[in-house]
DNA sequence: AAAGAAACTGTACGGTCGGTATAGTAAATA
DNA sequence: TATTTACTATACCGACCGTACAGTTTCTTT
């Protein structure tokens, strides 16, 4: 049972995480954070430092939650078929699955929301943002790495920016499904993604 | 010539933009924009009736600016081919190129500045957003359904849904070009959308 | 039960925010 | 020359910003 510090500390990051992602950070106040929580200012900086403490914390939280969410569906893919491709094509059809079944619209990405306020955050929060992107890069390239050495591309293509192509993807499409306030968008140039892997690795 | 007026706005609008997409909506006080335009408050409001006023102006020459630029990469494609999906190509090379070419790394792009701000800026700018949005998907779709017409695609594809791919991969891209620092990322990005595009209609 | 640490509340601070108002002025236009 | 355009300069507002800290309650350990 986590202590009621914690509680209260993951309550604050939960609140100010949605508002962040509808009026970003620095529309966000701390007075914002705490009408919806309950708190009082005080209590807030009892657990955090400050607005950019709060921005770090938020960050650290959100990319390993999103760690952990594509691990879990990695895992399911694996269970599901030993082939690397086929695996791929497994992982991200679930992926697609998993965002049809959020009850509204992908409430957004953390790390677009700090690029276009880059400046309003320190080099700590900065550095966060790029590491976060790069260990999605990582988890992506690895799998693509097993399929490549197993199935020769139609064209020689680069495992980092078929990575980066994924996480572009996600980016662009939440945006999209933001504007459009359709998640269908994102689900879409998730299957549009998928398709441009089968052309690539498989024998269509 | 540009009357006095037209210029002083005009330069309040290319700050503006600038600091915007650098600090987000909120994060830029009006105050930040009269000090890097010289200005005053006063002159200011004499041509803005606030700050969503200005966000309104600023989309709108935003969006009619992005308009005219992907019309004219059109208009030089055409003049460079009569088929369809060659011109699209030819499109998507000179969409790269240009990104390439950029003095430093992309600055941002407004719609996603303001989709992640949507609760900052009223209904009118978040409804001109969408339509924004709109017109590239009808700009790219116009084309696609030539390229359609002519040449049968591998697997059955939406032209509207391939419009909004490459919008997604221009928002994405730049998102991670902003993150990592490197514009050659949206152009990579780029590019693998126009090997998708031949990968569908082109015999490979 | 006492002590101490953890988890806050309550209040106050100086500064800045977007926005308004107004008086004055220089330059362009009719 | 008269009028409009395009501002400058200054002052002000209430709201809100992030920060600070002294005090109080609640939980945990001994």
């Amino acid at each position: 049972m986590p202590s009621k510090g914690e509680q209260t500390r993951e309550k604050i990051l939960e609140i100010a995480e949605g508002l962040i992602l509808q009026k970003g950070f620095a529309g966000t106040s701390i007075d914002d954070i705490l009408r919806e929580t309950g708190i009082t200012k005080g209590g807030f900086f009892y657990h955090f430092n400050g607005k950019n403490d709060l921005a770090r914390h938020l960050l650290l939280r959100y990319l390993e939650n999103d760690q952990r969410f594509f691990n879990a569906l990695f895992e399911r893919a694996q269970t599901l078929s030993e082939d690397p491709l086929q695996q791929m094509l497994i992982f991200l059809k679930l992926l697609a699955e998993e965002m049809a079944n959020l009850p509204d619209t992908h409430p957004g990405c953390l790390v677009a929301s700090f690029a276009y306020e880059s400046q309003q955050v320190d080099a700590t929060v900065r550095e966060l943002n790029r590491r976060g992107l790069q260990s999605w890069r990582e988890t992506f390239q690895t799998q693509l790495d097993l399929v490549a050495a197993r199935y020769p591309a139609r064209t020689e293509v680069s495992a980092v920016e078929l990575a980066d192509m994924l996480s572009a993807i996600i980016e662009g499409g939440i945006v999209l499904s933001k504007v459009y306030a359709d998640q269908a968008i994102l689900v879409q140039q998730l299957l549009h993604y998928r398709t441009y892997i089968r052309f690539l690795f498989d024998r269509v």
